[in-house]
DNA sequence: ATTGAAATCGCGCCACC
DNA sequence: GGTGGCGCGATTTCAAT
């Protein structure tokens, strides 16, 4: 299915996760091939899965979501089951951006967005009584320092 | 500079945050209007800063980046500066890809990306010895169980 | 087998209503 | 917000290496 890339395919993904809507002469001009194949080799990458798909970046903060929280949250099983258990709740939650499951004390992590305080606020409640939640941290988000796009791909691009 | 925004903004922001590749043309027919006043109300988004930019994504673990761990991070010092620096050192860091500045007892948590654990094992040692680091507590991503994009629109589409 | 060149077709984007 | 139209980019075909 997917074999090694070379340093075209690289610069490819790099410039497509720094500018999703780049055209694709644009794409073929800087990595330095022509457009066809360009193309081509864009397609393959999707179907391969390096590329996942294509968002737009909304601002949570001018769109009225002021409140950006890391909630950690423990359950008192680890059982399979209940890990996808726990999983459905939060993919069910709009409120939950992000959830990962962490290895260490902290069995997840979550990323949570909202309106205002109140509206998380209720939203802690449900995830308090959600099955088999024991203990729930939340950390309030003063700022952002730092939103890179998710691959380094700067440290694969120097090897071969 | 920026005012409300209606149904049809709103469910603009929806489809481009979903797909940031979609064709005007498509976004027009999915939103109810015709492309030209679609592509300006866009283009409006943009300039207002609603929208942000856009970005391809791209699969860590396809690109043999196996290894994404949270790191918590607490400074010896909360002084404007000190935090300032400390800014500064994860932007300058491949492998720092999101760093926020929480309230509460930790001051910071980093989203790290490596291609292996020696690596990352390599960057902790650095972040140890960086300036005004008192403590880092480091948890291992064992799978990620929901990455939606970054706005709960949905919540307020229901709004008027 | 893979690239690049040419040709077609649809979209982005500007005019104006 | 809608209509019309021009030019560019996306996409396919085909020749060439």
């Amino acid at each position: 299915m997917s074999k090694s890339l070379d340093q075209i395919d690289l610069k490819i993904l790099q410039e497509i996760q720094d500018d999703g809507r780049i055209t694709n002469v644009e794409l073929a001009k800087r990595v330095g091939i022509s457009p066809p194949p360009c193309l081509r080799r864009v397609r393959t990458l999707e179907e391969e899965g390096y590329i996942k798909g294509y968002r737009g970046l909304l601002d949570p903060a001018q769109l009225g979501f002021d409140v950006t929280v890391f909630a950690s949250v423990h359950l008192s099983s680890q059982a399979e089951a209940d890990l996808r258990g726990f999983e459905a709740f939060v993919r069910a939650e709009p409120l939950v951006r992000e959830c990962w499951m962490l290895s260490g004390e902290v069995d997840f992590i979550l990323k949570c967005v909202a309106p205002d305080m109140a509206t998380f606020q209720n939203f802690v409640a449900h995830l308090t009584a959600a099955p088999h939640v024991r203990n729930v941290r939340t950390s309030l988000v003063l700022r952002n320092s730092k939103y890179a796009a998710a691959v380094p791909l700067e440290l694969k691009s120097a090897a071969t």
